[in-house]
DNA sequence: ACCATATGAGACATCTTTGTCTCAGCGCGG
DNA sequence: CCGCGCTGAGACAAAGATGTCTCATATGGT
């Protein structure tokens, strides 16, 4: 039946094309529809059957990208524990999309009026509640806006990510080199 | 005569026509040449008469970026006194260009031979050494290597500059910001 | 006043990307 | 074995950006 093979066939199929499509703009952020295609292994005619277009395309990664977040800040149980430590936990869950997440991070500055803007604003006020519980709790200053601090995040995640991939850095440095920075900074302390 | 013409007008516009261009594009890093263009008061003619094409007007960009770069890299005195206050004088002097700077950061990944390739290398020694400089005299942790620390340097000013043009940070904090964090970190500190 | 030079406006061809369409092939279930 | 549906390949037009060109105009120096 054809609902069977659309949900055994092309739900993975789709699944297949958003990743490849992922991985491959997370380089080449100016990427042809054809160039995804060849990526994902399909034809121009195919990935145009799955995505009605560029827009489309970006959008379905919007979502995608969003839910590995929201993922990843489940996972990270921030409510949990002393807040450096749920910053830590937020970094490693974050990981894997933080090459996605760069790519957006970049791209969708062109949607302002964007559709998955909710997504990304839930997102933005996870993380930023994170930074207000820890300041609350006197374990992070208060002269850093939960706003720049959630900025920040993002930005050390895109850095990390583009630096890892250009292989300026070890991947599997990315976790602590972007966590400790973020949390304790470039400054030696004398405490533990 | 001619030379004099050229000297006195053509000048002075080539560097109003990159600087409009700098400050458009770092709103919106698609833009026309048209737009670019129209952003500098002039017409795509004689745009196209300063610089032959988009890329050489990407080029010209970057070596302003360079230069502004290294005047801020000269200004804060990257071997003067303690490191952190090196770092933060270089913040303040760098700020102007983070805008440009984070344009380029995404653009530039295309060119992959980058003709500006040397400058961007001299910056980067230059930025590393200081961060070398600070661990070797003890002020910088050693667990977060200078490259990293370079990067997350250029992603901070990048975040910081998007924030800011976005209207999610207050400009006046910018240089705070970015130095604060990089250098201290998100987390209170009992020492002074 | 005259002339050189830079400019603006616009036409024009070209290139790239995109979106749509058709058609033939193939797998898979009935 | 047959037919349905998905796919790949390719043709096609449309749209946008780019680069080049011409020509009329204005500006500024001589």
């Amino acid at each position: 039946m054809s609902h069977m093979v659309y949900g055994c066939l092309m739900a993975v199929d789709r699944d297949h094309v958003l990743r490849s499509a992922a991985a491959l703009l997370t380089r080449k952020s100016t990427a042809t529809m054809d160039e995804v295609a060849k990526a994902a292994g399909i034809s121009r005619a195919t990935l145009h059957r799955h995505f009605a277009g560029r827009d489309a395309l970006v959008l379905a990664l919007e979502a995608l990208c969003i839910a590995e977040c929201e993922t990843a800040l489940d996972a990270a149980r921030l409510d949990d524990g002393p807040a450096h430590d749920a910053v830590r936990r937020l970094v490693r869950e974050i990981e894997p999309a933080a090459g996605l997440l760069a790519f957006l991070y970049t791209e969708s500055q062109l949607f302002e009026g964007d559709a998955q803007n909710k997504g990304w604003t839930r997102i933005d006020d996870r993380v930023a509640a994170l930074f207000r519980r820890g300041q609350a709790a006197g374990e992070f200053r208060i002269d850093l806006t939960p706003a720049w601090l959630t900025e920040a995040l993002y930005g050390l995640l895109a850095s990390g990510a583009w630096a890892v991939s250009e292989g300026r850095v070890a991947g599997k440095d990315f976790t602590h080199m972007i966590a400790e920075l973020l949390l304790g900074g470039a400054v030696r302390r004398e405490e533990s």
